[in-house]
DNA sequence: ATCGGTGTCGATAACGTTTGCGAAACGAGC
DNA sequence: GCTCGTTTCGCAAACGTTATCGACACCGAT
C-alpha cells in the first residue's frame, strides 16, 4: 500500500480510502490511484485489515470431513457467495481421530482473526464465541436458538415409510442413524410415526441403529437380512447406509427390489448412480448449503429475519424399490 | 495475550514466547502461563500473527470447484496435514463464470497474508508470489519448474487403450478432456501411441473433444454413437465422460458392454457405483493429495528434495467393457 | 477584506503479535 | 565483597491496515 501511495503521488490513507470506496476523495486522484493498483497487482494484506477493523469479508465454513454429503453444501454455500463481496473458505476438522472439541478450538483460531462468521457443518455444535456469527447446518442440539437451516426429517421420514407401506410392505427394517444427530433422531420418529398411524406395528428386531457410513452399516445391515424372517422392505436413515445394505443385499445373493426394497435419505449424487439406482427422500442439500450462506450473511449484515430455515424434502422414485 | 499476561503476572512478551517455545522463561513461568491460556481458551490472533511474522502455519489449497475429483484430494491433503502443526485451508475460484485470472488474484489475497504455501488444482497454473510455496496437480503447463505432482497420464492412456485392444476392439473412439489440460494432452497422446504400436489406425472420425464434464462429453458422445458405423469400444478421458457416454448409450438403446465397450479414467467413487460399474484407470487421487501436501510442507520447510512427484496408474476391470 | 462552508488530503494512533536487546537477578568463583 | 557469566524477563519497535481529526485551499456571500 505504501509503494502505491509513492507512486500515485498520495498518502497510504487516500489509498486506503479509495480502496473502502470512502467519501472524500476527488474523482481525479481516485483514477489515478486505481490505474496504480492494477498495475503493481496490489492486494490488501486480510492479516492487517483484520487486525484494524475485525472485518475482513471472508467467511468459513466448517465440515467434519470432505465427502459428497459436505461436498454437495460446499457447493452449494460457494455458489452463493459468489457475486456478493464475500469470500468463502472451507476447512475440515481432520478426522474423527482427533480428541473432541475440536471444533471449537478449530473455530477460535479462525474467529478471532480472519472470518466474519462461519457456517458449521459438524455433528456436534459449538457455542460460538462473542460477536461472531454462526449458522448450523444439520446440527446435532435441539432448538438452541443458534440459527439454523436443515432440511424437515420427520416429514421426509414419513415420506419414506409411507412409500413402502403403499407397496404393500408390512415387515419393514429401519437401519438408523448416528444416535447423537438430530437428525438421525427425527428420522426414526418420523418412521414410527407413520408406522403406528398405519396401525402396522414396529418390530423391534427389526430396528437396527448404524452410523451413516458405510463401515458402520455393514454390520448391522448383515444383521437385519440373515435373520430367517428377514424384513421385506428396508429404510436405511441415508444413503451410503442404503447402498451399503444393497451390497449386503447382493453378497447375501438377494435381488433388489424382486427380494428387498431398499429406501434411502439425502440423495447423494451417488444414489442415482447406483447398480440398482436408489429409491430415496431427496434433500436439497445444495440448496441447504445456498441458504445457510444467505443467513450468515444476512446476520452479519444486521437484517432481520427469520434464523430458522427448514426445507422440504421430496420423494424419488427409482429402482430398488417396488410392490409385494 | 494482553488479559493472559495480567493473569499471570508476566508480559506479553513472555506470554509470546511461551507459546512459541522460545528458549530464555522459567519453566514455572512456562507452567503458570499454560495454565492461563487453557483457562481462557485464548488462541493467537492469525491476523496479527501473520502480520508481524510472516508465518502462520496455515496452508490453502485452491481447487476449481467443488466436485468428486478435487474431494478426493481434497481428503487426502487434509489428511495429511493431520497431526502436524500445519491447519489446512481450502477454498475455491467460484464457478468459471468469473473472469480468467481469478486464480491469480484470489491466490493474491490470501498469500500475502494468511496461508504459507498453497496446493493448486486448478485448470491454468499461476505464477506464484515472491518467497511464496506452491505445488501444483495435474497442471496445465509443460515442465514451468514449478513443483508438481500428478499421476502418469500416458502410461494410463497407454494401459486403457491397449485393454480395449486385447479384447479384440479395432474400432476404437476416444472422448477426450479440456483440450488445455496437459492431462488431456497426455491421455490422447497415450491413446495414439498404443493404437499406433499395436498397428492399428487412429480413424478421426472416431475422436472428438469433451471437456471432462458431464455436460460438455454429452453432445460429442452422442455424434460418436449416431453414426452408422460406429465404434465398438470408448475410451472416454475421464470418468464422468465415460459415465455420461454410457447414459448417451442407454438413451439411443445400446447395451454396456454388449453393444459398446466403454473405459474411463481417475476412478472416482461413483464409477464403482455406475448402473453398469465402470472399467477404468484408477489416479491415487487422495494420494496425489496427500502427497502435494506433503511436498508443500518439505518446501516450506526447505527441505531439499525432489519436487515432481509422479504416481502410478492402473487398470481396474469392472463390467463396462468386454471382448468383442 | 473577512468569514464560513465545502471539498480534498495527510498525519497519526491503534489493532495484537514477535523479536532484538538491554536490564535485573542470581549464583559461583576468587 | 567483587566480578563475571548465566538465566530470566520486559521495553519498545515494527508489521500493514483503517479511522479520526485537523490542515489547507478554494469559493461565494457578506
Amino acid at each position: 500500500m505504501a509503494d502505491v501511495a509513492r507512486r500515485a503521488g498520495v498518502s497510504v490513507a487516500t489509498v486506503s480510502k479509495v480502496v473502502n470506496g470512502r467519501y472524500g476523495v476527488a474523482q481525479a486522484t481516485i483514477d489515478r490511484v486505481r490505474q496504480v493498483i492494477d498495475q503493481l497487482g496490489y492486494e490488501a494484506s486480510l492479516g492487517a485489515q483484520s487486525l484494524r477493523s475485525h472485518r475482513t469479508n471472508v467467511l468459513g465454513i466448517l465440515v467434519a470431513e470432505f465427502e459428497p454429503f459436505s461436498t454437495e453444501l460446499l457447493k452449494g454455500a460457494s455458489h452463493a457467495a459468489e457475486g456478493t463481496e464475500y469470500q468463502l473458505l472451507a476447512w475440515s476438522g481432520g478426522n474423527r481421530g482427533t480428541r473432541v472439541g475440536w471444533e471449537r478450538r478449530s473455530l477460535a483460531r479462525l474467529s478471532g482473526s480472519i472470518i466474519d462468521g462461519a457456517v458449521l457443518v459438524t455433528p456436534t455444535v459449538v457455542q460460538a464465541p462473542q460477536g461472531f456469527h454462526v449458522v448450523a447446518v444439520d446440527p446435532h442440539a435441539g432448538p438452541t436458538g443458534m440459527p439454523t437451516v436443515d432440511s424437515d426429517n420427520f416429514a421426509g421420514a414419513v415420506l419414506a415409510t409411507q412409500h413402502l407401506l403403499s407397496l404393500g410392505h408390512r415387515r419393514i427394517g429401519f437401519l438408523g442413524g448416528r444416535p447423537d444427530l438430530e437428525s438421525a433422531r427425527l428420522r426414526e420418529a418420523g418412521f414410527r410415526h407413520a408406522m403406528s398411524e398405519a396401525g402396522v406395528k414396529v418390530d423391534e428386531r427389526f430396528v437396527r441403529v448404524g452410523g451413516y457410513r458405510p463401515e458402520t452399516a455393514e454390520g448391522p445391515a448383515r444383521e437385519l437380512l440373515s435373520r430367517t424372517r428377514r424384513p421385506t422392505a428396508i429404510f436405511a436413515a441415508n444413503d451410503l447406509s442404503a447402498i451399503a445394505t444393497m451390497e449386503v443385499a447382493f453378497s447375501l445373493g438377494l435381488t433388489v427390489p424382486d427380494d428387498l426394497s431398499i429406501i434411502g435419505f439425502d440423495n447423494v449424487p451417488e444414489s442415482a448412480l447406483a447398480t440398482v439406482p436408489l429409491t430415496t427422500i431427496t434433500q436439497p442439500l445444495q440448496r441447504m448449503g445456498y441458504e445457510a450462506l444467505r443467513l450468515l450473511i444476512d446476520l452479519i449484515e444486521g437484517v432481520d429475519r427469520d434464523t430458522h430455515v427448514r426445507l422440504p424434502t421430496q420423494l424419488v422414485r427409482r429402482a430398488s424399490t417396488r410392490a409385494i
